[in-house]
DNA sequence: AATTCCAGCAACCGCCCCCTA
DNA sequence: TTAGGGGGCGGTTGCTGGAAT
């Protein structure tokens, strides 16, 4: 069911390319006024000779307040990489829970860091590549499968192999699928869980890896210990966990705002703790929503 | 200095879902 | 029940500016 029509196609005359100021002035002021929805009426009722989809996308990605202009922050990048790890390229729904940023920045910020980063292209693969560019009438199908092959074996490299091993867990979640011993992981790794008025905040990371065996489960913490997520267990919302003492939130990485501090527990000798890097409080995280703070 | 390459991003396209008459 | 419109989503394209050659 296609119905281009009602959004307008070529033939009504919508203008296509880049906005101008005072289109955006218009849409602006439009939508201020009359809120949003009923996009197909806005171009008639605005002035403007735009699509409603032009429009509606106009605004959401640009114009809509509260966005937020500037740098994906590692805080953010974590999040997406777990999200995406757990739901794939559903990008408005990672988009939720980054609040002021848009599905198509996502979108873009993934396929520019991270599709390109699998695909990472080495200098001799350039030099190839730049071989067979110049002069292009020279251009030989041969030659291309030639630099194709290259990129292909050095692809074999990075796939798995991060250069920080920053994004370890995503990209060899098959391989801690073969470990034989499964232990769901949230339940005794990390120790931060706090009951707030009946939600109570675990850690996300590992939720993109439901299980992880015990026997490896030091190697990965150290090539991972990575989250910035908290899921409620109550309702499933999952939300950026915040130190409940001087609010600082983001990833619980060494050297970020929250430390991972070995607990010695003979009944959970893989447990850990959080602390906050700032306050150094231990193991208080809140709802960065509602800031209900655990008792302490 | 000129040319080519490439990353980043805005915008478009086509498909799908939901709601309503 | 169903057709059509409105809106949303994910994939793709094309432009631009800076880096590399």
């Amino acid at each position: 069911m296609v119905q281009m029509g009602s959004w307008g196609n070529m033939e009504q005359g919508w203008r296509k390319g880049p906005w101008t100021p005072e289109e955006d002035k218009l849409l602006f002021q439009y939508v201020s006024q009359n809120g949003e929805g009923r996009w197909s009426s806005v171009s008639s009722c605005a002035g403007l000779k735009r699509s409603g989809k032009s429009c509606r996308l106009r605004w959401v990605n640009y114009l809509r307040p509260g966005l937020k202009k500037g740098n994906i922050t590692p805080q953010e990048e974590g999040i997406i990489i777990e999200l995406h790890a757990l739901w794939g390229n559903k990008w408005s729904t990672i988009a939720r829970y980054l609040p002021g940023r848009t599905d198509n920045e996502i979108k873009n910020y993934w396929r520019t860091h991270f599709k390109k980063r699998k695909a990472t292209t080495t200098p001799e693969i350039k030099q190839e590549k730049r071989k067979i560019a110049k002069p292009a009438e020279e251009k030989e199908e041969t030659s291309l499968q030639e630099a194709e092959a290259i990129e292909k074996n050095s692809n074999k490299e990075t796939e798995l192999v991060d250069e920080n091993n920053q994004f370890l867990p995503m990209i060899r979640q098959d391989s801690i699928s073969f470990w034989s011993e499964f232990i769901p992981v949230d339940s005794y790794l990390w120790n931060l869980e706090e009951q707030i008025n009946g939600c109570s905040y675990g850690v996300g990371t590992l939720l993109l890896s439901a299980t992880i065996s015990a026997t490896k489960i030091d190697s990965f913490i150290s090539s991972s210990q990575r989250s910035s997520l908290g899921m409620c267990k109550r309702c499933g919302d999952l939300k950026m966990i915040a130190c409940s003492r001087c609010r600082g939130s983001g990833l619980i990485e060494e050297g970020g705002p929250f430390n991972l501090i070995p607990i010695v527990d003979e009944s959970k000798p893989k447990s850990r703790s959080s602390s906050c890097a700032n306050c150094q409080s231990k193991g208080h995280f809140s709802c960065p929503e509602c800031s209900k703070l655990p008792q302490i």
